[in-house]
RNA sequence: GGCGACGUGGCCGAGUGGUUUAGGCAAGGGCCUGCAAAGCCCUGUACCAGGGUUCGAUUCCCUGCGUCGCCU
Protein backbone atom coordinates (compact mmCIF):
# COMPACT_ATOMS: atom_id res chain seq x y z
CA UNK A 1 0.00 0.00 0.00
CA UNK A 2 1.71 3.28 -1.08
CA UNK A 3 1.23 7.04 0.26
CA UNK A 4 -1.65 8.54 -2.63
CA UNK A 5 0.59 11.68 -2.84
CA UNK A 6 3.90 13.03 -1.06
CA UNK A 7 4.36 17.18 -0.56
CA UNK A 8 7.09 18.33 1.44
CA UNK A 9 6.82 22.31 2.64
CA UNK A 10 10.04 22.95 4.38
CA UNK A 11 11.66 26.36 5.03
CA UNK A 12 13.95 27.70 8.16
CA UNK A 13 12.52 28.52 11.48
CA UNK A 14 9.95 31.27 11.47
CA UNK A 15 9.42 30.99 7.68
CA UNK A 16 6.19 30.20 8.34
CA UNK A 17 5.99 27.21 6.71
CA UNK A 18 3.75 25.30 9.37
CA UNK A 19 0.99 27.83 9.14
CA UNK A 20 1.01 27.99 4.96
CA UNK A 21 0.78 23.45 5.41
CA UNK A 22 -1.70 23.99 7.96
CA UNK A 23 -4.03 25.56 6.07
CA UNK A 24 -3.49 24.01 2.54
CA UNK A 25 -4.30 20.70 4.55
CA UNK A 26 -7.41 22.25 6.03
CA UNK A 27 -8.69 23.62 2.56
CA UNK A 28 -8.55 19.57 1.44
CA UNK A 29 -11.19 17.37 1.99
CA UNK A 30 -11.88 16.69 5.84
CA UNK A 31 -8.89 13.66 6.57
CA UNK A 32 -7.28 13.75 3.26
CA UNK A 33 -4.75 15.02 3.63
CA UNK A 34 -1.99 14.19 7.23
CA UNK A 35 0.81 15.76 8.37
CA UNK A 36 4.21 14.55 9.87
CA UNK A 37 6.84 17.02 11.39
CA UNK A 38 10.49 16.34 10.10
CA UNK A 39 11.52 18.45 12.99
CA UNK A 40 14.49 17.18 15.30
CA UNK A 41 13.11 19.39 18.28
CA UNK A 42 9.24 18.96 18.69
CA UNK A 43 9.49 15.19 18.81
CA UNK A 44 10.10 15.89 22.42
CA UNK A 45 6.88 15.41 24.75
CA UNK A 46 6.63 18.98 26.90
CA UNK A 47 8.90 20.80 24.77
CA UNK A 48 5.95 22.90 22.92
CA UNK A 49 6.61 26.71 23.31
CA UNK A 50 10.22 26.44 22.37
CA UNK A 51 9.88 24.28 19.70
CA UNK A 52 7.18 25.80 18.06
CA UNK A 53 5.31 22.87 18.14
CA UNK A 54 1.26 23.03 16.37
CA UNK A 55 -0.93 23.41 18.72
CA UNK A 56 -3.26 21.10 20.09
CA UNK A 57 -5.98 22.76 18.22
CA UNK A 58 -4.44 21.99 14.91
CA UNK A 59 -3.54 18.86 15.96
CA UNK A 60 -7.03 17.85 16.46
CA UNK A 61 -7.81 19.52 13.10
CA UNK A 62 -5.24 17.68 11.04
CA UNK A 63 -3.57 14.59 12.13
CA UNK A 64 -0.07 15.04 12.93
CA UNK A 65 3.08 12.51 12.97
CA UNK A 66 6.17 12.29 14.76
CA UNK A 67 5.55 14.94 17.35
CA UNK A 68 5.58 14.10 21.09
CA UNK A 69 7.31 10.36 20.09
CA UNK A 70 9.84 10.96 23.01
CA UNK A 71 11.24 11.58 26.21
CA UNK A 72 13.22 14.96 26.24
CA UNK A 73 15.33 12.40 28.56
CA UNK A 74 16.28 10.34 26.36
CA UNK A 75 18.54 10.12 23.00
CA UNK A 76 16.65 10.43 19.73
CA UNK A 77 18.61 9.95 16.53
CA UNK A 78 17.53 10.44 12.93
CA UNK A 79 17.81 6.36 13.22
CA UNK A 80 14.72 6.44 14.96
CA UNK A 81 13.25 8.91 13.09
CA UNK A 82 13.47 6.68 10.35
CA UNK A 83 11.24 3.95 12.23
CA UNK A 84 9.12 6.42 13.66
CA UNK A 85 8.43 8.02 10.06
CA UNK A 86 7.35 4.25 8.37
CA UNK A 87 5.62 3.97 11.17
CA UNK A 88 3.77 7.01 10.71
CA UNK A 89 3.53 5.93 6.75
CA UNK A 90 1.89 3.08 7.01
CA UNK A 91 -1.01 4.48 8.51
CA UNK A 92 -1.48 7.50 6.48
CA UNK A 93 -1.31 4.68 3.20
CA UNK A 94 -4.05 2.81 5.49
CA UNK A 95 -6.29 5.80 5.49
CA UNK A 96 -5.67 6.57 2.08
CA UNK A 97 -4.56 10.22 2.63
CA UNK A 98 -1.74 12.49 1.28
CA UNK A 99 0.91 12.87 3.47
CA UNK A 100 2.39 16.53 3.92
CA UNK A 101 5.53 16.78 5.46
CA UNK A 102 6.58 19.55 7.04
CA UNK A 103 10.05 20.58 8.42
CA UNK A 104 13.14 22.31 8.74
CA UNK A 105 15.52 19.69 10.30
CA UNK A 106 17.33 18.87 6.94
CA UNK A 107 18.58 15.61 7.64
CA UNK A 108 15.53 14.46 8.70
CA UNK A 109 13.67 15.56 5.41
CA UNK A 110 16.44 13.88 3.46
CA UNK A 111 16.01 10.89 5.51
CA UNK A 112 12.64 10.87 4.51
CA UNK A 113 12.57 11.23 0.75
CA UNK A 114 15.46 10.04 -0.32
CA UNK A 115 14.70 7.13 2.47
CA UNK A 116 17.95 7.14 4.11
CA UNK A 117 19.40 3.41 5.58
CA UNK A 118 21.13 3.58 8.67
CA UNK A 119 23.93 0.98 8.46
CA UNK A 120 23.31 0.20 12.61
CA UNK A 121 25.35 1.14 15.58
CA UNK A 122 27.93 -0.44 17.52
CA UNK A 123 28.24 1.24 20.99
CA UNK A 124 31.82 -1.02 22.04
CA UNK A 125 33.30 -0.15 19.04
CA UNK A 126 32.56 3.53 19.36
CA UNK A 127 33.20 3.67 23.10
CA UNK A 128 36.71 2.29 21.78
CA UNK A 129 36.66 4.99 19.03
CA UNK A 130 36.50 7.97 21.36
CA UNK A 131 38.93 6.98 23.59
CA UNK A 132 41.56 7.19 21.80
CA UNK A 133 42.20 11.00 21.59
CA UNK A 134 44.61 10.97 18.19
CA UNK A 135 42.02 12.53 16.02
CA UNK A 136 44.69 12.47 13.35
CA UNK A 137 45.41 8.65 13.79
CA UNK A 138 41.91 8.32 13.69
CA UNK A 139 41.80 9.77 10.30
CA UNK A 140 44.27 8.01 9.22
CA UNK A 141 42.84 4.74 9.73
CA UNK A 142 39.66 5.65 8.15
CA UNK A 143 41.66 6.66 5.10
CA UNK A 144 43.28 2.92 5.16
CA UNK A 145 39.77 1.36 5.61
CA UNK A 146 37.60 3.42 3.57
CA UNK A 147 39.28 6.33 1.88
CA UNK A 148 36.18 7.50 -0.51
CA UNK A 149 34.40 8.34 3.03
CA UNK A 150 37.43 10.13 3.79
CA UNK A 151 36.45 12.79 1.35
CA UNK A 152 33.65 13.94 2.85
CA UNK A 153 35.11 15.01 5.65
CA UNK A 154 37.56 17.10 7.31
CA UNK A 155 40.71 15.75 8.77
CA UNK A 156 40.10 16.93 12.73
CA UNK A 157 36.03 16.25 12.51
CA UNK A 158 36.04 13.44 15.31
CA UNK A 159 32.57 13.09 15.24
CA UNK A 160 32.12 12.13 11.97
CA UNK A 161 35.56 10.18 11.87
CA UNK A 162 34.55 8.35 14.80
CA UNK A 163 31.35 7.43 13.01
CA UNK A 164 32.75 6.31 9.57
CA UNK A 165 35.13 4.03 11.51
CA UNK A 166 32.40 2.83 13.71
CA UNK A 167 30.34 1.63 10.54
CA UNK A 168 33.45 0.51 8.79
CA UNK A 169 34.69 -1.19 11.91
CA UNK A 170 31.31 -3.26 13.12
CA UNK A 171 29.88 -3.99 9.73
CA UNK A 172 32.90 -5.40 8.54
CA UNK A 173 31.86 -3.02 5.30
CA UNK A 174 32.75 0.27 4.21
CA UNK A 175 30.98 3.11 5.28
CA UNK A 176 30.78 4.84 1.92
CA UNK A 177 28.86 1.78 0.71
CA UNK A 178 25.79 2.63 2.59
CA UNK A 179 24.48 5.22 0.47
CA UNK A 180 25.23 7.56 -2.11
CA UNK A 181 25.36 10.13 0.81
CA UNK A 182 22.99 12.96 1.32
CA UNK A 183 23.86 15.25 -1.79
CA UNK A 184 22.77 12.72 -4.00
CA UNK A 185 19.58 14.72 -4.97
CA UNK A 186 17.65 11.46 -7.15
CA UNK A 187 14.46 12.13 -8.59
CA UNK A 188 11.63 11.78 -6.82
CA UNK A 189 7.84 11.74 -6.94
CA UNK A 190 7.51 13.81 -4.28
CA UNK A 191 7.15 17.62 -4.31
CA UNK A 192 9.14 19.82 -2.91
CA UNK A 193 8.31 23.23 -1.93
CA UNK A 194 10.70 25.90 -0.47
CA UNK A 195 9.94 28.94 1.63
CA UNK A 196 12.73 31.40 1.23
CA UNK A 197 12.73 34.93 2.81
CA UNK A 198 14.73 37.72 2.48
CA UNK A 199 17.40 37.68 5.74
CA UNK A 200 17.32 40.77 7.03
CA UNK A 201 13.22 39.93 7.09
CA UNK A 202 13.66 36.61 8.75
CA UNK A 203 15.77 37.32 11.29
CA UNK A 204 13.35 40.59 12.22
CA UNK A 205 10.66 37.64 12.29
CA UNK A 206 13.04 35.51 14.40
CA UNK A 207 13.15 38.09 17.23
CA UNK A 208 9.88 38.47 17.20
CA UNK A 209 8.74 35.33 17.42
CA UNK A 210 11.90 34.66 20.09
CA UNK A 211 9.97 37.35 22.40
CA UNK A 212 6.27 35.92 21.90
CA UNK A 213 8.22 32.51 23.32
CA UNK A 214 9.01 34.36 26.30
CA UNK A 215 5.68 35.62 26.70
CA UNK A 216 4.28 32.21 26.49
CA UNK A 217 6.37 31.13 29.32
CA UNK A 218 9.53 29.26 27.70
CA UNK A 219 10.93 30.18 31.19
CA UNK A 220 8.88 28.10 32.93
CA UNK A 221 9.01 25.24 30.37
CA UNK A 222 12.48 24.86 31.05
CA UNK A 223 12.24 25.06 34.79
CA UNK A 224 9.89 22.58 34.65
CA UNK A 225 11.90 20.12 32.31
CA UNK A 226 15.20 20.56 34.39
CA UNK A 227 12.79 19.96 37.53
CA UNK A 228 11.50 16.65 36.07
CA UNK A 229 13.44 13.55 37.98
CA UNK A 230 15.43 12.25 34.32
CA UNK A 231 15.56 16.21 33.31
CA UNK A 232 16.84 16.63 30.03
CA UNK A 233 19.34 14.11 27.83
CA UNK A 234 21.82 16.13 25.79
CA UNK A 235 20.14 16.41 22.36
CA UNK A 236 16.86 18.10 24.09
CA UNK A 237 18.96 20.29 26.34
CA UNK A 238 20.82 21.76 23.10
CA UNK A 239 17.66 22.84 21.56
CA UNK A 240 17.32 26.67 20.65
CA UNK A 241 16.26 28.60 23.64
CA UNK A 242 16.22 25.99 26.13
CA UNK A 243 20.18 25.82 26.23
CA UNK A 244 19.89 29.36 26.24
CA UNK A 245 17.04 29.09 29.23
CA UNK A 246 18.72 26.55 31.15
CA UNK A 247 21.98 28.90 31.27
CA UNK A 248 20.24 31.86 32.77
CA UNK A 249 18.13 29.42 35.52
CA UNK A 250 21.30 27.90 36.65
CA UNK A 251 22.31 31.74 37.31
CA UNK A 252 25.01 31.82 34.72
CA UNK A 253 23.44 34.44 31.97
CA UNK A 254 20.97 37.14 33.03
CA UNK A 255 17.57 36.91 31.49
CA UNK A 256 18.19 39.30 28.43
CA UNK A 257 21.54 37.91 27.69
CA UNK A 258 19.71 34.58 27.64
CA UNK A 259 17.46 36.30 25.52
CA UNK A 260 19.71 37.96 23.40
CA UNK A 261 21.80 34.64 22.73
CA UNK A 262 18.98 32.93 21.54
CA UNK A 263 17.42 35.19 19.34
CA UNK A 264 21.35 35.46 17.63
CA UNK A 265 21.72 31.96 17.64
CA UNK A 266 18.55 31.40 16.20
CA UNK A 267 19.06 33.46 13.60
CA UNK A 268 22.48 31.63 12.68
CA UNK A 269 20.33 28.45 12.54
CA UNK A 270 18.04 29.57 10.08
CA UNK A 271 20.75 30.43 7.72
CA UNK A 272 22.37 27.69 8.12
CA UNK A 273 19.17 25.86 7.43
CA UNK A 274 18.99 28.06 4.10
CA UNK A 275 22.23 26.47 3.08
CA UNK A 276 21.32 23.06 3.79
CA UNK A 277 18.45 22.91 1.70
CA UNK A 278 19.45 25.20 -1.15
CA UNK A 279 21.84 22.63 -2.89
CA UNK A 280 18.76 20.51 -3.53
CA UNK A 281 17.93 21.53 -7.14
CA UNK A 282 14.72 19.80 -6.75
CA UNK A 283 12.80 21.82 -4.33
CA UNK A 284 10.24 24.41 -5.82
CA UNK A 285 11.58 27.92 -4.13
CA UNK A 286 8.65 30.39 -3.30
CA UNK A 287 10.19 33.99 -1.93
CA UNK A 288 7.89 35.04 0.79
CA UNK A 289 7.41 38.33 1.55
CA UNK A 290 4.56 39.45 3.81
CA UNK A 291 2.23 36.65 4.33
CA UNK A 292 3.28 33.23 4.28
CA UNK A 293 -0.16 31.87 4.29
CA UNK A 294 -1.48 33.66 1.54
CA UNK A 295 1.90 33.58 -0.56
CA UNK A 296 3.07 30.07 -0.02
CA UNK A 297 -0.51 28.03 0.86
CA UNK A 298 -1.79 28.14 -3.10
CA UNK A 299 1.50 26.39 -4.31
CA UNK A 300 0.79 24.12 -1.16
CA UNK A 301 -2.72 23.07 -2.35
CA UNK A 302 -1.62 22.95 -6.07
CA UNK A 303 0.90 20.46 -5.22
CA UNK A 304 -1.62 18.40 -2.95
CA UNK A 305 -4.70 18.60 -5.46
C1' G B 1 37.87 77.96 28.07
C1' G B 2 41.91 74.73 30.44
C1' C B 3 44.07 69.89 31.28
C1' G B 4 44.31 64.70 30.11
C1' A B 5 43.20 60.22 27.39
C1' C B 6 41.82 58.13 23.08
C1' G B 7 40.68 57.73 17.54
C1' U B 8 42.88 50.36 14.26
C1' G B 9 38.83 46.31 9.08
C1' G B 10 30.82 45.88 10.44
C1' C B 11 31.78 45.75 16.10
C1' C B 12 35.20 44.76 20.26
C1' G B 13 40.29 44.68 20.85
C1' A B 14 46.04 43.71 20.85
C1' G B 15 50.32 45.49 18.47
C1' U B 16 54.56 47.19 15.60
C1' G B 17 59.45 52.25 12.35
C1' G B 18 60.15 48.13 7.15
C1' U B 19 60.10 39.85 5.71
C1' U B 20 53.82 36.04 7.04
C1' U B 21 50.66 43.25 9.92
C1' A B 22 47.24 39.02 16.77
C1' G B 23 42.76 37.50 18.62
C1' G B 24 37.41 37.48 19.52
C1' C B 25 32.44 38.50 17.75
C1' A B 26 29.33 39.51 13.70
C1' A B 27 28.94 38.56 8.39
C1' G B 28 29.65 35.56 3.85
C1' G B 29 30.75 30.74 1.76
C1' G B 30 31.29 25.34 2.07
C1' C B 31 31.04 20.00 4.07
C1' C B 32 27.57 16.19 6.00
C1' U B 33 23.61 8.83 6.49
C1' G B 34 22.88 7.53 14.31
C1' C B 35 24.05 13.98 19.25
C1' A B 36 21.89 17.32 12.97
C1' A B 37 18.33 23.42 16.80
C1' A B 38 24.60 19.25 16.54
C1' G B 39 29.61 18.85 14.47
C1' C B 40 33.51 20.50 11.09
C1' C B 41 36.13 23.71 7.44
C1' C B 42 37.28 28.23 4.50
C1' U B 43 37.19 33.79 3.86
C1' G B 44 39.30 39.78 7.02
C1' U B 45 45.91 44.28 4.82
C1' A B 46 42.36 48.02 8.74
C1' C B 47 45.05 51.66 11.26
C1' C B 48 40.64 59.81 11.71
C1' A B 49 42.51 64.16 8.21
C1' G B 50 46.61 67.24 6.76
C1' G B 51 51.66 68.35 7.28
C1' G B 52 56.60 67.03 9.11
C1' U B 53 60.89 63.69 10.64
C1' U B 54 62.83 59.31 8.04
C1' C B 55 65.63 55.49 2.93
C1' G B 56 60.61 53.99 4.88
C1' A B 57 55.27 55.43 9.05
C1' U B 58 49.47 52.70 11.20
C1' U B 59 53.53 53.06 14.74
C1' C B 60 57.66 59.29 16.17
C1' C B 61 56.55 65.01 16.05
C1' C B 62 53.04 69.15 14.90
C1' U B 63 48.21 70.94 13.54
C1' G B 64 43.10 70.12 12.75
C1' C B 65 38.74 67.37 13.56
C1' G B 66 36.07 63.95 16.62
C1' U B 67 34.99 61.15 21.13
C1' C B 68 35.43 60.51 26.33
C1' G B 69 36.92 62.10 31.23
C1' C B 70 38.34 65.78 34.66
C1' C B 71 38.72 71.04 35.93
C1' U B 72 37.24 76.48 35.98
Amino acid sequence: MTIRKSVVVLGPTASGKSDAAMTAASLQPKGSVQIIAADSMQVYKRMDIGTAKPSETDQALITHHCLDIAEPSERYTVARYVEDVNTARTSIAHAGAAELIVGGTGLYVTALVDGLDMPGEWPEIRAELEANEDTEALFAQLLSLDAEATTKMESNNRRRIIRALEVCLGSGEKFSSFGEGIGSFSPTSTTLIGLRWDRDALRARIAERVNIMMERGLVEEVRALLAEPNGLAFTARQALGYKEMIEHLEGRWSLDEAVAATILRTQQFAIRQDRWFRRDPRIQWVDVHEDPIEEVTPVVTAALE
